[in-house]
Order: structure tokens, then C-alpha cells, then sequence
DNA sequence: TAGATTGTTAATCGATTAACAATC
DNA sequence: TAGATTGTTAATCGATTAACAATC
């Protein structure tokens, strides 16, 4: 089968969110795809579509089972699994990322925060020991980490890809400013830098 | 003239961003679409057109003159005019927004900072005053805000759509977990929720 | 049964890319 | 001049939306 597209991955994360949510407000079993499509503001026939191409079937009449969805789309996006990962960068954004308690509903799970500067390392962030660069490798190689969360102020160096790619990582999540290339059969996702939304309120703005 | 797509505005400001870079690091006084294209892996077609959209027009054999582009970008996206904004809502998202020293450059600045529970009034955050949110929309009239900055652990209500919106904000830039829907003639960036990344992530690291 | 909802094909829409004459 | 680069039209591609028979 078709790997499915980043927008199909995005909009199924939205899915989820919005029905766990509703399950928490309302005990209906089932949701409609006229309903989900409403909240997030799209059609509904793309929700039927996205909803099938994870091998998912409404009833006709009652739409489809909100417990059977949400097992789906949990199993597809991998939230049932352990996703450890390192995060590299520890000034306030890898802060706010090492505090966020809203990711081991997910599967994610950062073990350890390594930062780059010395008055960083030995200092806690978050509850999380600041690790020095040089040990990120060999905790990367024996913890057989997959995923590297960059924040500021690292840089994403040639020689820091090139460090996390040979020790195993296997996908890179960049909130740092700098656009990350990514080396072939490693995923990246780069997380836009703050500044580009702003183009939007500047344009709008602009008298 | 039609109003400018929002993927035009945000590849503009990817320019920007990658011609004011280039100028730090080289004197060359023009730059080819093909340069640009490649730094950020579209196609020069794109750039060519993105570029003859705000009225700029290359020179054959030599491309582009890097200041007159950075020019028209900055005047475009209303990177040169001042706008000021509230922040509304002091976790630590909000502390990480406060102290970005990077906005100031896109003409973008935060007056002040307000926060929902008793804890926060009064505190400082990145060197800001927590002030009430009971002060906010007084504040907003007198020094005539346009811009109001969202962040957790605020709730965008109804209510305060409707206390912003009366106060004359005509821009809200979403940093919550929530999805905003826009009064007409107001826009609303809803910046992704952290999680969005991971639905890409996680299918990518499923075994 | 009647009617709301699905699943799926076809039509539309918009964005991206290719092609190439015009230009400096 | 020769050749690299632009500006712009046409072709392609992919995503979104409309339509509607099948279903419960």
C-alpha cells in the first residue's frame, strides 16, 4: 500500500485530538464524518477518505465508532509505541519542550538533554540534568535512541547530522531557526521558525 | 491587484531570511532565482514568480539586486512599520516569546504581557511584568493594539475573542493548544499544536 | 420503510513545474 | 556576439470538492 502523505498524517493527528477531546465532553460512540469535518473547518468527504485509507469503515446512518477510530489512527501514528528520544539544546524552547507533559500520550519520551555551552552543562532544566555534547553519542549508540529534537541555540552543523545519523537516530525533529537538509532515509521535520507566521500578520497589518 | 496567497507570503519571508543571511556571509550585490531555488529547495520558477509578484523584476544573465529585493520583501510583509502587541497568557511558551530578541526586527514588539491567575500578576517574566488580565483591554484601546499574541495556559474563549476583538485587536497569533476560528475581518495564524509533528514522526519511526 | 450517512468515482480547483522566446 | 538568466505561457500534478448510488 501508498506510504501515507504528510498532509493525510497531519489531519489524522487532528482527528484524534478533536475526538479524544470530545469523548472527555460527550459519551456518544459514535461521531459522523459531517461532525469531525465541521470542528476542523474541512469537508467531510476528505474525512471519509483519510478515515478509509487506514482501513477504516463508518456505518452507514450512525457514521463511525469513536473508540475504533481513535485505536486506528493510535496504531498507524505509532502513539502505542515508546518513541525515546534525545533532545539537544537546552536554552528556554528545549525548556518549554523538556516541561511539556503533553507528549507520553504519544509514545514520546525525552531521556536525556544534552547542551552544548559549559555554564550549560551539570545545570537542571526542567528537572533534566543538562548532559555535556560529548556523552550524547555514546547515549545515543547504547540506549539505541531513534529520534534527536533539536532546539536553540544548537546549530544543526554538517558534523552534528552527520554525529546523529552514524549513532542511530533515525529521525530528526528541528525547532531550531535553521532549515535541516536531511540525509536520505532519515526523516526531518522542520518545524517553522517562529518568524514565518509573522509574514501573514505583517502583511495583514500593513496599512 | 490580488491580495498575496499565504504560501507567497511565507516563501517571501523564507527569501528574506535566507538573502539578509547571505549578505552577512558574501558582498555579491545579486542573486539568482537558481541560488535562491536551490538554498531552499523549490523551484526557481517559483521564485521568479513569487518575486515578479510584489513587483520586482530581475536583470537577464545577472539575476536579481539583493537590496532592492530585501527592500520590497521588508515593505511587503509591513516588515517596516512598527507593530506592537500584547501577550495574553505567561507559561513558558510565553516566557520563550517575551524574551525572542529576534521579532524586533521584523518591526514586531511586545508592550505587555498579561496573565490569567492570581500567581502570575505581578510576577516578571523575561524581564516583562505579569500584569492582570482585567487591565488587558483597557490597555489595548489606549495604546491602540492591533496585535494580541496567544499563549498557554490561556483558553481562548469566546469571551475573550470577543473582549479582544472589541478592544480593536485585528490580528491574533495562536501559540494555544486551541484552534481559534476568526471573527470575519479579523485573521487568526493558528500555529500548529506541538504535536501535529508528531503524527509525521511517529509514522515514520513505526517498526 | 424512509432517510441519513457512507464509499467512491468524476469534476474542479489551485499549485507546481516545464518549456522557451525575450533580454541583458 | 554568445550565453546565462529572466518573464510568462502552457502542461502537469496533486489535492480538494461535488455528485450520487449503496448501505444500514
Amino acid at each position: 500500500m501508498e506510504p501515507l502523505k504528510r498532509l493525510v498524517l497531519e489531519r489524522l493527528m487532528e482527528y484524534y485530538r478533536f475526538l479524544t477531546e470530545r469523548t472527555a465532553r460527550m459519551a456518544s460512540p459514535t461521531v459522523t464524518s459531517a461532525q469531525i469535518a465541521k470542528a476542523l473547518d474541512i469537508d467531510p468527504t476528505q474525512v471519509r477518505k483519510d478515515l478509509a485509507a487506514i482501513g477504516l469503515t463508518g456505518m452507514g446512518r450512525v457514521g463511525f465508532d469513536v473508540h475504533e477510530a481513535c485505536y486506528a489512527i493510535r496504531v498507524v501514528l505509532g502513539f502505542d509505541q515508546k518513541h525515546e528520544a534525545v533532545l539537544i539544546g537546552t536554552g528556554h524552547l528545549g525548556g518549554v519542550l523538556l516541561a511539556y507533559s503533553g507528549f507520553a500520550r504519544y509514545g514520546l519520551h525525552i531521556m536525556a538533554a544534552f547542551g552544548g555551552g559549559e555554564e550549560a552543562t551539570g545545570r537542571k532544566v526542567a528537572g533534566h540534568r543538562v548532559r555535556p555534547m560529548k556523552a550524547m553519542k555514546p547515549f545515543v549508540k547504547t540506549h539505541r535512541i531513534r529520534l534527536a529534537i533539536l532546539a536553540p541555540p544548537t546549530e544543526p552543523s554538517e558534523r552534528l547530522l552527520r554525529r546523529l545519523v552514524t549513532a542511530g537516530v533515525q529521525a530528526i525533529w528541528n525547532f531550531t531557526p535553521s532549515q535541516v537538509a536531511g540525509p536520505p532515509g532519515i526523516l526531518v521535520r522542520n518545524e517553522q521558525h517562529f518568524s514565518v507566521g509573522l509574514s501573514e500578520i505583517g502583511y495583514h497589518l500593513k496599512r
